[in-house]
DNA sequence: CGCATTTGAATTATCGTTAACCCACGAACA
DNA sequence: TGTTCGTGGGTTAACGATAATTCAAATGCG
């Protein structure tokens, strides 16, 4: 149905192999021909056929995005980044999004890979248990780049944002606002909240404030947990004057516990949230926040990915963290 | 590096076709080779290689998205929707994004056919000037469906929201909670903002409300839109008492402007979105809005799209209207 | 026992490209 | 005139699978 070389070579009695350096502007070939082929070209309407380009290049241009969910904010901005900055390059993007759901995860990794994609990009749910299908991954000499979540005992290329510091630089936020009886609304136990909540420790010593463990909620990544971690909080006498918490959701999560128990935010309780998604600006409060530079995590990882999949010779593992932002809102606009 | 049936095939001392078979559950073959086989592949740990496959069988078993955007809340949705209704099919989902730039949606939609996905998906900007687009890929017979955005004389799939419904539905739920002044912040000239509009009209003409044009203020799709179109409107003598909006990011920005006068919401004006974006609950004041069953959307069009492919013989197009419904919530809970 | 039929697998021919190598021809040069 | 080049292509063989056909051996059956 649709046009193929040979279409083109028969029509002007020329080789196959003729049009296709032609098309690829490779080897040498007169003005004439590259001319005629050209235009026979642009007549039939050819488009490369890619599947038969790639079996032969053994190369897809097409990287594989694997992702916890699609439609978290964070994810999404991180998708939009990645496709963005590799389609200049050629590449396309094929997703794949495992919900959170350990099993699916390594499938979809194994189908990724199936497909010959030219290397992945991945924020792996449970890094922890991950290392043998790393080591997989490894064995097809394909490369890949973790963002958001690093894996312990890997050597891998890793795209995230430094969680330390967006726990201390939330924390110490908190503390310049005046705020003393500083609660943290963790993340899930598995992950990266363990270094945000290291930072919030730490900041809060580093100011001369001992940690009180009571003060510290587990919980998960969305509103509800933040609802009902901070009624927890709202519960302990004397009750927080500040919270950070692990992320945004969880902190509009916290904020309408707050506002349910109509206490004033931000004279009463000061929140802090992490993430700086796109309509933490819009909610009862706005909210202050930890921006951890998502947009620049999807597009840094993507050059990364594309630097290495161009390189002959294989790279040694590079981690870039990217440094954190406070953006004040007024969830803690109060004086010291 | 990786196994390929040509591996096995030597190992075993049976010929290639013979491997095909057994991994594809073809053909007659003993159980004691297919044993062997399977005991092989997986040794190898073998895989598909899906890009000789699809050479062959002439069939990626990929399908394109080419969105508008992604980190639009309902794009994401319908990205994930999609995603996960076609994988237990065998598909994947190359996704393309062209950030409302018209030049690079018919690039990018060429590109996906180049890589021969077997079927599109498309949300189109301007559906007004793509029937030269849609021209090519119906020659190319690759299927597609068309969301969110219909195009007018193209005898095209098209699963969406009705989109008058949804205006009329938003008026007289405005109607119903005693509002008379209502005005209407439309979307953009083109596309499905003018049939919101309609449906705006015919709900206050049902209902005896004569239509005053200057209620109806023509905007975008983003909240800032709908800020300055809220401005515009608490301006007039007398102001309206109720606003339906084109979508929920415009109804956010409204209740801004709203708010920021410090005017009573829902008091002294009723809001209501379309769109029903995950976070609508967690603005300000909740916000009523017109779901439109986005989920649903992104599932039909891909189960419609998964039907086609697999169908032999050509299907007339089919149009999937899904009826909208109210979510109320306090930016309308007053009594009338 | 002889013939038709089934079973299990091998052969052959693509799919649409690209990689690597080869070859004829004319010009340049000693 | 013979030798060397550079030019403009062509030939051949993959890439890794599948479709279609063929074929030998085993089996069934009268």
């Amino acid at each position: 149905m649709t046009a193929t070389m040979m279409d083109i070579a028969k029509d002007l009695k020329v080789s196959v192999v003729t049009v296709s350096k032609v098309l690829r502007n490779q080897g040498r070939i007169s003005e004439a021909t590259r001319k005629r082929v050209l235009r026979r070209a642009k007549q039939l309407n050819y488009q490369t056929n890619w599947v038969a380009r790639s079996l032969v290049t053994r190369r897809t241009y097409t990287i594989g995005l694997l992702l916890p969910e699609f439609t978290h904010p964070f994810f999404a901005e991180i998708a939009r980044a990645v496709a963005q900055t590799v389609r200049p390059h050629g590449y396309h993007v094929v997703i794949s999004c495992f919900e959170e759901d350990p099993e699916l995860e390594v499938s979809e990794a194994d189908s990724l890979l199936a497909r010959r994609v030219d290397g992945l990009i991945i924020a792996s749910s449970q890094p922890a248990r991950r290392l043998a299908l790393f080591k997989r991954i490894q064995e097809q000499k394909v490369p890949y780049v973790l963002i958001d979540r690093p894996i312990a005992g890997l050597r891998a290329c890793y795209v995230g944002v430094d969680n330390y510091a967006i726990g201390e630089l939330g924390t110490e936020h908190l503390i310049a606002r005046g705020c003393r009886l500083i609660a943290h609304l963790r993340g899930p136990e598995m992950g990266i909240a363990a270094e945000r909540l290291a930072g919030y420790r730490r900041a809060l010593v580093k100011h001369g404030i001992r940690p009180n463990p009571q003060y510290v909620v587990s919980g998960g990544r969305l509103d509800d947990t933040g609802y009902e971690g901070m009624r927890k909080l709202l519960d302990l006498n004397p009750f927080p004057d500040g919270v950070f918490c692990y992320n945004d959701p969880v902190a509009i999560g916290a904020m309408r516990a707050i506002l349910g128990v109509d206490f004033n935010l931000p004279d009463d309780i000061c929140v802090v949230g992490a993430g700086n998604i796109h309509y933490s600006d819009q909610v009862a409060v706005p909210l202050t926040t930890v921006d951890q530079g998502t947009c620049r995590i999807g597009a840094l990882a993507a050059e990364l990915l594309v630097e290495r999949i161009a390189s002959k010779h294989p790279m040694r593992p590079r981690t870039i963290l990217i440094p954190p932002k406070i953006v004040e809102r007024e969830s803690t606009q109060r004086q010291a």
